[in-house]
DNA sequence: TATTGTTATACTCTATAACTATA
DNA sequence: TATAGTTATAGAGTATAACAATA
């Protein structure tokens, strides 16, 4: 085999995180007319199950509190959630969508769908089904830091 | 199916930001002691195949020419690569690595390894080789721009 | 005293634009 | 006039730490 190492592609790791980047690149490109970033579209799918506390969220979507309580302030300027507080224990908000919020998430899965359907164009149906399963199958920093603690 | 939406996971593109930017993080750590990013991993990479001018360099990492010159910077001045004049083109400048530098890609080299078997712990042999051929698969924003302007 | 959430601040990364030197 | 590279600056994104209110 002639040197033909270079690129991310032969590194594993490195290509995760290359083509990672690209699609976080993407999808802001692609939901730059819904004024939402990529997170904010996460948040709305931790939400669409049912209410959730700040803590919560904070652990499911693995960031900083105070990101958070960003996160939360636009999409709650735009109407798409609502914070209240917890009767049982008046430190805690309880966030949860609205249906604006619901329709946003309707609109935003449209334009994913687009942008999907374009950046994995040349996957057959069960390369999407393998990269799914592979994805799933992952450590994710919140499995290792459980690891960790246990 | 009861509903269990939620996460990053089945929603393919967002599963694939996420996880990419856990390897970037991971790799960020698992770098920490030789003081590299994963972007000097990737320019080091690059160049050991050969010399190679700056703006082939920025073509390749897809990154601004003044992001490469502060890469390229802190590189040099670690002595794992060098800059020199094109003589048949005096305003190029050619960059190629030095033994330091081939060195140093071996130490990032096998504390890669070593997330690689942490990171994807959970995946088969076969799985990894579905998952590096589905990466070479994916369409990268180079290619994309390629379409755009062809 | 510990926990939930918020605010203020600093730090990093990146992007923009102006500049130098060659062609 | 255009190109390769550099520098300086401003902006966004993130992390740190201090703060207020509950428990």
């Amino acid at each position: 085999m002639a040197a033909q190492p270079q690129g991310p592609a032969d590194r594993l790791v490195l290509g995760l995180a290359w083509h990672g980047a690209i699609a976080n690149t993407r999808m802001r490109a692609a939901l730059g007319l819904t004024g939402l970033m990529p997170r904010h579209v996460m948040t709305l799918r931790w939400l669409a199950d049912g209410p959730v506390s700040q803590k919560e969220l904070i652990e499911r979507l693995e960031v900083d509190p105070s990101v958070l309580v960003a996160l939360l302030n636009d999409l709650e300027d735009g109407g798409l959630l609502q914070r209240r507080r917890d009767p049982a224990d008046r430190r805690r908000h309880i966030v949860e969508i609205t249906d604006s919020g619901r329709a946003a998430l309707d609109t935003t899965d449209a334009a994913l769908d687009e942008l999907e359907a374009e950046l994995f164009a040349d996957l057959t149906a069960s390369d999407l089904a393998a990269l799914r399963r592979i994805l799933g199958r992952l450590r994710s920093s919140a499995e290792h830091f459980e690891c960790q603690e246990g």
